[in-house]
RNA sequence: GCGCCCGUAGCUCAGAGGACAGAGCGUUGGCCUCCGGAGCCAAAGGCCGCAGGUUCGAAUCCUGCCGGGCGCGCCA
């Protein structure tokens, strides 16, 4: 697609020139408000005032009139102190309808990680907003030209995992065959911590809890927990969330990468193993030359019993991520449902496969674990690697509320993933059947509308706003909705599969004849791109959302456009031959951006619905 | 106490220092003369938390205050 604006831009660089302004400005160039001349325009004249001593109306009417147009803007006209720029119909038209390209590659190694999830229990609504983002970046990053690795960690050395897989023993308890197997186990895990809250019990199950602990470093219940983790996989690959690999704690610590890291902090400044206090025999790391406002600097890695805290392995982890450690092997686990292969860490798994080592690494975490986050970019200062950590991002965003109650798994407060998706469809089935009762797979439309809802939901928003759960907003069809932008994809399709039966679905653009109707969707369309790179350079998806929004927003204004008499403006079908070909191209690329945009979020983009 | 994040319409939220602050839900009133009404058009609804400051220009940047959330364990 044509960047018309990064094209002014350069004009306008070139007319400052001329003006006899030497030093290097930033031009902003931006769409102009509705209601107002012109297709672009620039404030430049405001912050120029300044540097040439005049007054910004003057600077702007001598930029208007000596900027050189690039081909297809027909005007530049000063109004106030901006310079606006109005865009021939035929040719905005024109260069929004150019196919899409996907940027070229940038050449940038970036791995996220997220989903993470304890595999203990089935997932809950929390989960959901971490996978929705997660995946939805992921795929943003990988379409905007990095190459990206999707990693999972399994942290299967876990008290939770202990907790759970020793309530199923205590409790000889069989696998009842029926229910979704991570649900079942958490039924466990629920049970066991409302006897532990009887103190008289405490000492004994703490105990058992400990001996499955010790059993699970030394890998042997690995089994046990691969089962609840395909179960849910299930669930991850329900809502279109896909990985490249695998990592288990447990591997991480057998194949000594925690060892490894902790030999290259040990012998900084930074950290220390103090002889007496309140640290004694402790490994502990001093924080306070990176993060303020903790009364406490020290952090303990290594506890004085020898074993290791959570930071610690978090911090191996990311040294591995960035290359600073290496020795994982990693073999095929399983293939998922795109046919894409996920691979796992295991004792037995080739060397050669090469996950890790990149320079970038985002980490998505919900907010209330900024504070180990912060400890895991200090780790690379502190072990000589600054570079390293400018290039750890931790995507933190806000907790998922549930009827603004915390979520809280062990007292039961939860609504889990598969109830979430299970009603999403339940709904989506009606409207499917009231909407559309002649469709040919309603079951699969109702699905992907379901998964689309949800899973808009939670991008929709930026990151750092905290959501609380509720199922009319979660599960709404309409208004600023998945759904909505689904179904506007679906009316575009809709007309072109209608063009195609009509014999016309080719018929060549003359792009003279294009209306004024079109304009706002053109403009819409251009955007696109912009708004993809945003996306990924603010490592957020909620602007694409948005986007999307506002394009079918714009779609479905112009496919219900009136003439002041009543009657439709806009037809397309029906339309003269050329501007039927015109606005066929307008909704051919109306559809092909709604669906990459979709895609990118991980949302569904059905073409009947 | 210290640190991080958030305060925009009744509610839920957009708004990379630029033009009169925008959506959705809800309320009220309209739109099947077309290709999908999960849609469209219109109305009503605002001290952008408060007070200062920087700037030609501030919802946006800075400072202070008020209100809310989170974090600060030899837990994970």
């Amino acid at each position: 697609m044509r960047n018309l604006k990064a094209e002014l831009q350069r004009a306008l660089e070139q007319a400052l020139a001329l003006l006899g302004v030497e030093e290097s400005v930033d031009v902003p160039v931006q769409p102009t408000p509705p209601d107002r001349p012109g297709d672009y325009g620039t404030p430049v004249a405001f912050s120029l005032a300044r540097v040439l001593r005049r007054p910004p109306a003057e600077i702007a009417q001598e930029l208007a009139a000596r900027v050189c147009l690039p081909p297809g803007v027909v005007g530049a006209e000063a109004a106030g102190g901006y310079v606006n720029f109005t865009v021939g119909l035929g040719e905005l038209v024109r260069a929004a309808t150019e196919p899409l390209r996907p940027p070229a590659p940038v050449g940038r190694r970036v791995l996220v990680e997220h989903t993470s999830v304890n595999p203990n229990k089935e997932l809950h609504v929390g989960h959901l907003r971490n996978i929705a983002l997660g995946d939805a970046l992921s795929r943003i990053l990988r379409y905007a030209g990095y190459e990206v690795q999707v990693l999972n960690y399994i942290d299967d050395t876990g008290r939770q995992v202990a907790e759970t897989l020793f309530a199923v023993e205590r409790y000889g308890l069989r696998y009842d065959g029926v229910t979704k197997y991570d649900h079942w186990v958490g039924q466990a895990y629920v049970r066991l911590h409302r006897e532990m809250e009887d103190p008289r019990l405490r000492e004994e199950l703490e105990a058992g809890v400990r001996a499955v602990l010790h059993r699970l470093e030394a890998g042997e219940l690995r089994s046990a927990v691969e089962r609840v983790l395909r179960a849910q996989l299930d669930t991850m690959w329900r809502l279109g969330a896909e990985y490249d690999a695998l990592v288990w704690e447990s591997d991480l610590v057998r194949e000594g990468l925690l060892q490894q890291a902790l030999a290259l902090l040990e012998h900084t400044p930074y950290v220390q193993r103090p002889r007496e206090g309140k640290y004694a025999g402790a490994l502990v790391m001093d924080t306070s030359s990176f993060v303020q406002g903790l009364e406490d600097p020290y952090l303990v890695l290594v506890r004085s019993d020898g074993t290791a805290t959570y930071p610690a392995k978090d911090i191996a982890f990311q040294f591995w991520k960035m290359g600073l450690l290496q020795g994982l092997g990693f073999r095929p686990f399983t293939r998922q449902p795109s046919g894409r292969l996920l691979y796992t860490s295991h004792p037995e798994g080739d060397r050669s496969v090469r996950f890790g080592g990149c320079e970038e690494t985002i980490n998505v975490i919900d907010a209330t674990q900024s504070y180990p986050q912060r400890v895991v970019r200090t780790a690379l200062a502190v072990a000589g690697r600054p570079d390293l950590a400018e290039g750890a991002h931790h995507l933190a965003y806000e907790t998922v509320t549930l009827e603004g109650r915390r979520i809280s798994g062990r007292r039961g407060h939860t609504v889990s993933v598969d109830e979430v998706l299970d009603e999403a469809h339940r709904r989506a089935r009606a409207v499917v059947a009231e909407k559309n009762p002649e469709h040919p797979d309603p079951e699969s439309a109702a699905e992907q509308v379901g998964i689309g809802a949800v899973r808009f939901a939670m991008v929709k928003t930026e990151p750092r706003r905290q959501i609380d759960f509720r199922w009319e907003q979660a599960l709404s069809f309409d208004g600023d909705s998945g759904p909505y932008v689904q179904y506007a994809h679906a009316r575009a399709a809709s007309i072109l599969r209608r063009a195609e039966e009509a014999g016309v679905l080719t018929e060549e653009p003359d792009f003279a004849q294009a209306t004024e109707y079109e304009r706002p969707v053109a403009r819409a369309l251009l955007d696109f791109p912009d708004v993809v790179a945003a996306a990924a350079a603010q490592r957020t998806p909620h602007v694409l959302a948005q986007y999307l929004l506002d394009l079918a927003a714009a779609w479905n204004a112009y496919y219900n456009a009136r003439r002041p008499d009543g009657s439709p403006a806009t037809p397309v079908l029906q339309a003269p031959p050329g501007l039927r070909g015109v606005r066929l191209a307008l909704v051919r690329q109306v559809r092909d951006v709604l669906r990459t945009g979709l895609e990118l979020l991980g949302v569904p983009a059905p073409e009947v619905m």
